[in-house]
RNA sequence: UGCCCUGUAGUGUAAUUGGUUAACACGUCUGACUCUGAAUCAGAAGACUCUAGGUUCGAGUCCUAGCAGGGCAACCA
């Protein structure tokens, strides 16, 4: 009603506003997205995604693309390109090029040697079996390496002959010092670069050390400029090290701020990367893009659109605390969207046929009928009408039940687009009983358009003219896991045990025939059975159909109540 | 037995920063409408704001102590 109602800010939207007021930065506003290029990006990353374009976009800021590539061995370009793709795709370009943290390696590898000389770092050659029982744990504080008080001068030497490629993978590291016994784990004594001998997907073999995650990720917030840098929960407590990383290098006054969000959770739905990678390598589902997967580039080919997506993440908020968001949110976000957008198709997935017994053999009517009545713009069509026509099967009832408004012998329904029906009798089976086909008759003055075409009846059901009808191939998507969290899992069981069996059921269907040209990628509202989207494997010969999200049913609610 | 974070209808997010009947969306349930029983529209149910104390004229909001959930012990990010 009020559409004057103010949005209330997300707390990082607050402290983003309270920074502003401070003249923090000089009142800029840089945020980034710095996605590691090892898979694709899915749902959540989508979360991520509008959160940090989002808050550049509010507060005229910026937001740059960089790629988190500091461990060459799970990175691949493959992962680049999607990646990028992905993003433009939800609507978002990122300030200038796209920045990749192996752009710093010099100027963090020069930082590091800055540290050693401060004595704030040495080589350690301790295994890591060592350095990680030395680490202690958590209640009780760590034990301080053998190498920790080596000179400055061992350790620039060390360092130097690391990056020469004097020493094996695993042989040595630097490590910052700091405080072996901090009740922080990640403060005692966090390495900073590992050997690996490994190529690297954009520097080659030029280096064989590799900054690890939080002497890299700090420092290149710092050289972009970044003054909010968001991420997800588990690094809260890296905060303490990502501070105490800059304050080593940084000069002036200027900080980049780790701020942390609670990572978005989805029910039905598992969303960590290892799980999606292992779910394509077993085959599971078909790649990466296979429309059940929470990938992007999967919803994209399900029928998603990014306006649905952006609009998801709007509405599910930013916030710190633990959450699983519902999928009927998810779905009511893309049907909203598709609602606006779709063109209605008629198109009979379990076919009864009906013949018309006092409408003329071999005659054909085209029929206007709308493409979207919410936009004007999206014209007409025409679709041919005959005597025989399908039906969808549940929308006849040989004994209504109650409230059931339908097809049934005697009763009245409009086809829409085309005339009032009424059923005459039913063939069936003289062996089985099933039901064969229905006979009606129609009434010619109730042509749609029509005058006096006007007649109410309490339904109206889709049809297709047999004659004229195509075959189209329609997937039916289900939820990928058949419990509300997949991790519930029986004894000795693993959660791949909670896979939906009927999370894919291909069936053909009957189609009018403008289905025939569809392109890939368009949206269709197939009348009261759900949207559906033309997959990219479509042909003129094979037509593909996936169902993007179900339409609500009361009919199901109705059959129920009787 | 450490440190950090988080507890508000089924789900998620709010609550003018200490102010009165705790709001919105999704979901659920009713009903209206009918050339899609969709959409749309109208309505309803649903919250001892984790617990117990305390401060205050007044607490979802502040304090104390509990409890519960999550995170942290990769040469991953």
């Amino acid at each position: 009603m009020d559409n004057t109602e103010i949005k209330s800010l997300n707390f990082i939207e607050e402290i983003v506003e309270e920074d502003l007021r401070a003249g923090k930065n000089n009142s800029r506003v840089h945020t980034r997205f710095p996605p590691e290029p090892n898979g694709y990006l899915h749902i959540g990353h989508a979360k991520a995604i509008c959160l940090s374009f989002g808050i550049a976009q509010k507060y005229n800021g910026k937001c740059n693309l960089r790629f988190d590539d500091t461990n060459p061995v799970t990175e691949d370009v493959e992962y680049v390109d999607s990646i990028r793709e992905d993003i433009q795709w939800l609507g978002f370009n990122w300030e200038g090029e796209a920045h990749y943290a192996s752009d710093y390696f010099d100027r963090l590898y020069e930082w590091a040697i800055v540290l050693i000389r401060k004595g704030k770092a040495y080589v350690d050659e301790t295994s890591a079996e060592d350095i990680s029982s030395e680490r202690g744990i958590p209640t009780q504080p760590g034990k301080e390496s053998a190498c920790r008080n080596q000179s400055v001068e061992e350790n620039l030497d060390l360092f130097e002959r690391m990056k020469n490629g004097e020493f094996a993978d695993g042989t040595r590291v630097l490590r910052a010092k700091i405080d072996m016994s901090s009740p922080n784990m990640h403060m005692r004594d966090p390495v900073l670069y590992r050997i690996k001998h490994c190529d690297h997907h954009r520097t080659g073999n030029k280096w064989c050390i590799y900054p690890m995650y939080d002497w890299a990720h700090g420092q290149s917030d710092y050289i972009e400029g970044i003054t909010h840098s968001l991420c997800t929960l588990e690094f809260e407590v890296h905060r303490p090290l990502y501070d105490w990383c800059l304050d080593q290098i940084a000069e002036g006054d200027y900080r980049p701020r780790q701020i942390e969000f609670a990572r978005l959770n989805l029910n039905y739905t598992v969303m960590s990367k290892r799980r999606l990678l292992q779910l394509v390598n077993e085959d599971l589902v078909n790649g990466w893009d296979d429309p059940r997967m929470p990938t992007i580039c999967g919803l994209r080919r399900r029928g998603y659109t990014p306006e649905a997506l952006r609009n998801f993440a709007e509405t599910v908020g930013i916030a710190k605390r633990e959450n699983v968001i519902e999928l009927t949110l998810l779905e009511h976000c893309l049907r909203d969207d598709l609602n606006k957008i779709a063109r209605r198709v008629m198109v009979v997935s379990n076919p009864l046929k009906v013949v018309i017994e006092n409408y003329p053999e071999g005659k054909t009517e085209m029929m206007d009928a709308e493409n979207n009545p919410e936009d004007e713009s999206a014209g007409m069509r025409e679709m041919p009408f005959s005597r025989e026509v399908f039906i969808e099967a549940d929308d006849f009832m040989e004994e209504p039940a109650k409230k059931f408004f339908r097809l049934s012998p005697g009763n009245e329904v409009r086809l829409k687009n085309g005339y009032i029906v009424m059923c005459t009798g039913v063939d069936k089976d003289p062996v089985t009983g099933s039901i064969l086909q229905v006979r009606c008759t129609y009434d010619p003055l109730t042509r749609s358009g029509l005058e006096g075409s006007n007649r109410k009846v309490k339904a109206t059901i889709h049809w297709v003219s047999a004659q004229h009808a195509v075959d189209v191939e329609v997937r039916l998507y289900d939820r990928l896991f058949s419990k509300d969290d997949p991790d519930e899992v029986e004894e000795g069981l693993d959660w791949k045990s909670n896979l939906n069996p009927d999370s894919l059921k291909i069936i053909t269907a009957k189609a009018e025939p403008s289905l025939a040209s569809a392109k890939a990628g368009e949206k269709y509202q197939f009348q009261r059975t759900g949207y559906f989207c033309v997959d990219k494997d479509s042909t003129a010969s094979r037509l593909v159909y996936n169902r993007t999200v179900t339409l609500k049913d009361n009919w199901a609610k109705i059959a129920s109540r009787t």
